[in-house]
DNA sequence: GTCTATAATTGGATAGAC
DNA sequence: GTCTATCCAATTATAGAC
């Protein structure tokens, strides 16, 4: 039953991916020092290097388990009308981002802090989900009630838009994600459909 | 006419300014030595500091000409139909970060590498340029020709679709900026249209 | 698994010669 | 205006005791 004494590995563990996480987050990979991470955690700094081989990994580990999660939360399903499936998807995007911004600020600003093989790696599994829009968005325009030139820029476009919406709200404001939800599915949804001959 | 040996101030001051902002956009400002910058521009560390008290200042002084040269740069007329005047904000925007993606990404991405004085000063450049956007899509929802639920949230959507160009585009791919343009102007002008009674 | 101590390097910024 | 030399603090990562 006793441990050995100073023995914590299943705790310490996810407490350096959260300290590392939340400092990434609001000083920068390249600003924050393992020092910073160790005393946040609350333990050595040698200590750190039990969990991870080195500070590029802790980044890219962030980074992948964040990818994997979204891949993993979204689900999609191709007998529904692109209507609905696009509606879906807006309201899963705006949830899924709003209830860990640090990790998504990391994914997205600190991709130029990976390794090639890192950056390559991760670029992957963001293709992956855009394709999951795309996919919508072209089933929309071959059955015609979606509108758009080009699937893949406008599959940007909105990812762009969606994603946006962490950079200003919190909860707690004079809006629910809610809201903000409805407002962005109104936008999206008259972006990409078909309009009705003049 | 003969100058003083070694003196080169109107030259070397841009070229730090070019050097800082390459390396800031593409390692990030804590990621960037002083040295680095030294070398880039050919001169050594001490030589800098006769151009910028320290790294800090530089820092925010290229995002304060940023921010200054995009209100500088963008006009619109209130005489006009908001129609022609969102089409005009949407070309320049897309157009005007394109031209200067290094000055754009810094000024996106290091915010928080800004002193808490610098950043309050940059933030609210950037108030400024959204309100002119805000002011467009009120004058349309009051003449009944656009409909969004709220200007503000409408504003920051528009905003961060169209930055998000700076993301993917590159000039010289299978795609023109014209055609970009064309293609968000479309997607935009939809988003924020009132939509006719079906 | 964690600690202390340390190696080896690099950082921002300054002083003073030219 | 630029250079060389330097200060002092901080960095990542490792070694070895417990």
């Amino acid at each position: 039953m006793a441990r050995t004494a100073g023995s914590h590995s299943d705790i310490t563990g996810p407490k350096v991916r959260d300290a590392a996480l939340t400092l990434f987050a609001r000083h920068g990979f390249a600003a924050v020092s393992m020092r910073q991470i160790a005393r946040e955690v609350g333990v050595q700094v040698g200590a750190l290097y039990n969990y991870t081989p080195d500070k590029q990994t802790l980044l890219f580990d962030l980074m992948q388990s964040h990818m994997d999660a979204l891949l993993e939360a979204f689900s999609d399903d191709p007998a529904m009308p692109p209507r609905d499936r696009l509606h879906n998807f807006v309201r899963f995007h705006i949830r899924f981002h709003h209830d860990r911004p640090d990790a998504v600020f990391i994914a997205y600003m600190e991709l130029r802090n990976l390794t090639p093989e890192n950056f390559t790696n991760i670029e992957a599994l963001r293709k992956r989900y855009e394709d999951k829009l795309e996919a919508i968005l072209r089933a929309g325009v071959s059955s015609g009630v979606f509108d758009v030139a080009d699937t893949k820029i406008a599959t940007l476009a909105v990812i762009a838009m969606l994603t946006g919406v962490n950079t200003w709200f919190r909860s707690g404001g004079r809006l629910s994600l809610q809201d903000v939800e409805d407002q962005y599915w109104q936008m999206v949804r008259k972006a990409v459909s078909a309009e009705s001959p003049a």
